[in-house]
DNA sequence: TAGTGGTCTAGACCACATT
DNA sequence: ATGTGGTCTAGACCACTAC
């Protein structure tokens, strides 16, 4: 126990690595199941004999690869994921949201997916959306947000942008949008949109999203851009969406 | 400077998150671009007055955040975001949306993607494709692996299963499979895919899959897996990719 | 109260990149 | 040759959780 300082990582794998290479295999062979608990730190200083931040380290392996869940004070646990589908294409279709429903009612599964928060402003939009809602630098727009909780836990927030002067005295600048939400509306007033893109990219969450959506370390966000154009070509809504990764899966229908 | 000890982080934020909090608020200033190099562990210690492994900690916050690139012996830097497009609605729709639809701003075109390499094997699928080809348990299937790179580097790998007994002495067991692709053979023999469903989700990657796409910490991947339907509804090919988040935008149309 | 993970210190040796 | 980040040690105090 004197001098095993020799070939500590000569041409090997880190000790940490191995570690958490070993773990994860443990967790993959299931011995250890979704809520189970992991060997914690002491556990494993003890075991492979190495001090408490490389223990740490390993563990952070794990976490940041978002398959484990770290609780103060009770130990490193097994993360579940059980996500929602959300569809793409047809919850978008004219039948949906036409027939007075509401868009984000096709998409719970019997699981508890509702509106925590909405607010209504107006703000002056980012450049970007300003430039796609061909807005003019300055031009306020209407700016509802909401944030959406499943099962308890926050998992998207939305941001949807429309061009004040088109929408000032409708429904759209209250909370409660009626039946068939903003869409119908617009429809109500000669601007129904008839096509929308959808773009979506991943990143991982600054400290902001981390805290708003109360995601767990190694956790990514899904970010969606959607464009909403009408029949004459004009962009009447951008809606910037930021999902928890871990919550969804986005599901598209392509026509060949 | 002798008992600097109390009232360390009372009430307050961590001194690591302190840290890079303030080289976040700089890089989002413009006061690092793409590729600058930022202060590094000496120099945060020196100007915090901070241990080494506190300095350590908040570069590893910038890290995960996937906005900056440890080089070792070189020093930190911003890393920059250049995406490409995928395009999941091959049909293109022209002016409709308008002349500068880069919505994320993408100066995407003109950059190289090409195939990297291909091969062709038979071997028994995932259990869960097998079930949405509809084959029973150990029948094998064509599999298909292609790795693309982008600008030199590997971005997305894509598997893609077939019912081996379907396309057996077709161009899809080759690694040309000539004008069209696989759906322009599947379509040869009678199978043509009419409709396709794409379905998406995002988490951190493995060990594994760090290596194969080479990504840097902080990155994750987005997954697609895409099933290919025929006329009469069945399932004919599912393909499942794995994309560097770092280097893609999903783009899909929706009609209403 | 005992044990857990979160933060922090003050050292050390190493492989690597730039000069 | 110097400085960089990567790994590792052996301690410490704290807040939190479970018992």
């Amino acid at each position: 126990m004197a001098s095993e300082r020799s070939g500590r990582h000569l041409r090997s794998q880190p000790k940490y690595q191995r570690i958490a290479a070993e773990l994860k295999a443990a967790i993959e062979r299931g011995e250890y199941g979704p809520g189970d608990r992991l060997p914690g730190e002491n556990d494993l200083m003890a075991r492979h004999q190495v001090a408490r931040m490389t223990a740490r380290q390993a563990l952070g392996v794990l976490q940041s690869e978002g398959l484990v869940e770290a609780r103060k004070g009770a130990g490193v646990f097994v993360r579940e994921f059980r996500p929602v589908r959300r569809r793409g294409t047809s919850r978008l279709s004219g039948a949906t949201w036409g027939a007075g429903h509401s868009v984000w009612s096709t998409e719970t599964e019997g699981r508890d997916l509702v509106v925590d928060a909405t607010s209504v402003t107006e703000e002056e939009p980012p450049a970007v959306v300003a430039r796609i809602l061909g807005l003019a630098e300055g031009v306020p727009a209407c700016v509802r947000r909401r944030r959406f909780v499943l099962d308890g836990r926050p998992v998207l927030v939305a941001t949807s942008y429309l061009d004040a002067a088109l929408v000032s005295g409708t429904p759209i600048t209250e909370s409660d949008t009626g039946p068939g939400g903003i869409y119908a509306r617009l429809g109500d007033i000669g601007h129904r949109p008839v096509r929308f893109r959808e773009e979506v990219r991943s990143r991982m969450p600054g400290a902001a999203e981390t805290e708003h959506l109360r995601l767990l370390p190694g956790t990514p966000v899904m970010l969606i851009r959607r464009t909403a154009v009408t029949a004459t070509g004009r962009a009447v809504e951008v809606n910037d969406m930021i999902l928890d990764a871990s919550a969804y899966i986005l599901e598209y229908d392509i026509d060949a």
